[in-house]
DNA sequence: TATATTTAGGTACCTAGTTACGTAAACAGG
DNA sequence: CCTGTTTACGTAACTAGGTACCTAAATATA
């Protein structure tokens, strides 16, 4: 099988046909025990034969299936006459499902099942060097401890953060800045007439009144920008604004990059406190601001509608976030 | 989650759970790379992308899938512009799938995401104690040897087998041997006037003539019968005749107990040969006469229409089978 | 060479799960 | 106490696979 070439790559196909597998062969033992059960009506069987009559979602959080999966499996169940309901007198809502007296019986009668199943198994776990039963459990364990997506994303950063670099903003990547702007703020908000200026004429809005640029490049592209706007009669010396990063190379870090530079730049040009205006719903962006140092503060009014939070940074160099 | 308590009994349900979650974080890291591919259309994507053109059926047996499910993964693939099909002018009913240039260009740029993938989970399997790579290959394996319906049976008779006794007949089990007998010639075949009479008067028709039954008991209950029937005029001593076992307790080896202790008798009672007819059709109980040592013959005509192959035994002290 | 069998692969329908959504009961806040 | 929100859970529709069955082409056989 030319797919047994991907290896681990496969992991979700090898996984899917293995259940799959075990599934009719739970279906075959059942037959020759003459037990009259569906193999997917045992999670639900062995829960209540152990803890007695619940409500259908408990059982689906016991279980581990959706609501839905429960409540028609309890249906053939109940045709089966394995189980029976009643609805809770203390709780209209409730569907309370408990086994019947066909369903105790029956669960008396499986222990023989029970028993040389696990014993099939266990003598099987035995007689290899990797025991999958342990290792599913861990491997489930370390997936909840980090997702599998994260560890990917992980390395992902590895790999390409070499190819990442910030550098300062030249009138060539003025389209770059305003796409990479426009991108976010017309996802989330719309364009305001002031975002259409500063995005238009960067130079005259921020580098000619003594602001800055900073450009990310991924694998020479720019993929991310960030300014430093200065403040007149504010308490603030520089805004930190307009940064942007490219939705295809986000989660490598680039963001923290351009961050960690644009507070550098601020240091050089003496500032000692940095001020930005966000909106909460860019939670990823908070984080950022949050991680760079940055703290909530209750300032004035904003020129931006879509303002509805302000952070504020305090640059003193010796307790600066480390890298 | 109570059904963890079932442990190893759950691995079924444990397992279909961590495939599923994989198949959405796969979603997620395609997601994240910008690949534009659903993750059921990774095993078609990755055997063509490596072994070029092939027919539906041949993709198929490649990623253990049947063939309807790659017919409608090819179509959804093709929607999306990345395979192209024709047939083969070699062979018209083949429908040779390929990818597109836009899969090609696909393949080319998903390597990095491969690696990422891969070092990810290579990673992760490192830092458990047991590897779910290795042990789903070994377990898989493990399963091909032996099924695991095969297994349980095979504990299932350990554990059972000291309740199995084999007795000689008494008239109390006349409806026992009626019932057993009856019970898989009316399955296969219909029954004959000769059935009736022999079913309904043993005593006459086989004790009294200098026959024997045993009859084999399980907890108790007569769950097994078979007759030696002596024969006149023949080069055999006497017949192995109306073996019947209960169809929920086939697999335990009560027919092999029943044939070894009927082969005993036979031996008791000087005979140097046995005999018996059966039909091909019954598979297991040929296998069962092969393993107690019978070999098949040509022989004269049979009072039965259902026989369709003979066998007889040849009973020298010396070389008979080994318990 | 005609006919029977096998093979390739499409369509229809089944199965075991899911998400989305609606309704009614319970609960919480003014 | 009323009203808005949450909760329980049923129904509907979707998804990713499967089996059963059909047709047409290729192959084997009489």
């Amino acid at each position: 099988m030319i797919l047994d070439e991907a290896g681990p790559l496969a992991l979700g196909s090898r996984l899917r046909r293995l259940s799959e597998r075990l599934t009719e062969d739970a279906a075959s033992i059942y037959k020759a025990y003459q037990t009259e059960l569906k193999p997917k009506w045992f999670p639900v069987f062995y829960v209540l034969s152990g803890h007695g009559t619940m409500p259908v979602t408990t059982l689906a959080a016991e279980i581990g299936h959706s609501h839905p999966s429960v409540s028609k499996i309890v249906r053939e169940m109940l045709v089966a006459d394995l189980v029976k309901q009643h609805s809770d007198p203390h709780d209209g809502r409730r569907n309370l499902v408990g086994l019947s007296a066909k369903g105790i019986d029956l669960s008396l009668k499986i222990s023989d099942q029970y028993t040389d199943v696990q014993e099939a198994l266990l003598s099987l776990f035995d007689q290899t060097r990797h025991n999958v039963w342990k290792a599913l459990i861990e491997f489930e364990y370390m997936l909840e401890q980090q997702s599998l997506p994260e560890r990917v994303l992980a390395c992902r950063k590895r790999r390409e953060s070499p190819q990442v670099r910030v550098i300062p903003y030249i009138p060539e990547y003025r389209s770059d800045f305003k796409r990479l702007n426009s991108q976010w703020i017309s996802t989330y908000f719309i364009m305001e007439a002031l975002d259409h200026q500063v995005l238009d004429h960067p130079e005259s809005y921020i580098i000619d009144r003594g602001g800055h640029i900073l450009v990310a490049l991924y694998k020479e592209q720019a993929v991310g920008v960030c300014a430093l706007i200065p403040l007149e009669s504010s308490e603030y010396d520089f805004e930190l604004a307009k940064m942007g990063v490219a939705p295809e190379v986000r989660g490598l870090g680039i963001g923290w990059k351009l961050g960690r530079a644009i507070i550098e730049k601020a240091k050089a040009l003496g500032a000692r406190s940095l001020y930005l205006e966000s909106n909460t719903v860019l939670e990823p962006a908070i984080a950022l601001y949050r991680k760079l140092g940055f703290k909530k503060i209750n300032g004035g009014p904003s020129p931006y509608k879509r303002s509805n939070i302000q952070m504020a940074l305090t640059l003193v160099s010796s307790d600066a976030p480390p890298e």
